[in-house]
DNA sequence: TTAATTGCAAATGGTTTGCAATATT
DNA sequence: AATATTGCAAACCATTTGCAATTAA
């Protein structure tokens, strides 16, 4: 199953509406994957092709999103929240490295975080259902 | 060497000055240390015994002991900036549970972060200086 | 004495909200 | 047709800033 046909379907679970608007704003998501975007950004690309939205309608259709589970705010301490796309897989669980010279976020790799796992056998008796981890360093761009 | 002795140092080595304002707000740290306060938390403690220090000076002050390592600021994404007094011995590692139920935050324990430093040995690539982990699950009162 | 710091009030900036118009089911 | 959603503008709220008065060194 795709992407939006997910999106369809979980809006649907939930009694949200599948507007035009939301079509949209989930698409600038499947377009720019990799990146985490603030409110604003995707705003700023929706106003593009579409002038006519307002960023009441993305802050209003992010916080949907991420209700319903197929986007994950996350928050970089650069002013702003910022959401990446869920991913089917291994959902809720969120790695990331922060540059401190460029604030470059560069995802972590799924092998690079074996032993995540064994940490969470361990906490088990917290009942620990996500975890969020940050790396703070400076990357091998800005090692140069 | 006691904790404000070392504000009096570390500030005094960055130039800035210790003022009776600079005192008061530290002092809170001392005596709340396992808390993570806000700085309208902050605020509301200090007022009771100086009514005239004001809410920027409090925001102020948390900035420089942040920018010189008394303490460290932190998101738990409930609408405002946190703060710990920074531990001098493992100051640059934090790993918190949070209580998706109750909003408590639980700092882990040393020996419960053990498998941290595997991690931090394989990401020695990327010149990792500080790490900040957050396992979301229910806390044990909530488990109940 | 002199530059940093403070308190206050006003400004800022990300995010939310009220409401009448519009679109989805 | 009934209800949710939208766009707009105004409101909100945490945080920052300008400035004249105060204080630490």
């Amino acid at each position: 199953m795709n992407l939006m046909e997910r999106l369809k379907e979980v809006l649907k679970q939930k009694d949200y509406k599948l507007t035009t608007q939301r079509k949209i704003i989930f698409d600038v998501f499947s377009e720019h994957g990799e990146k985490h975007l603030s409110p604003e950004e995707i705003y700023e690309i929706v106003k593009t092709s579409h002038p006519e939205i307002g960023l009441a309608t993305v802050y209003r259709t992010l916080q949907i999103f991420d209700e319903i589970g197929m986007i994950k705010k996350m928050n970089f301490n650069d002013g702003c929240s910022r959401y990446e796309l869920t991913d089917e897989n291994e959902s809720e669980h969120h790695s990331h490295l922060i540059c401190t010279q460029c604030s470059k976020v560069i995802e972590l790799e799924d092998e690079e975080l074996e032993s995540i796992n064994e940490i969470l056998e361990k906490e088990k008796k917290y009942n620990i259902k996500e975890y969020n981890i940050k790396f703070f360093g400076v990357c091998k761009d800005c090692t140069k």
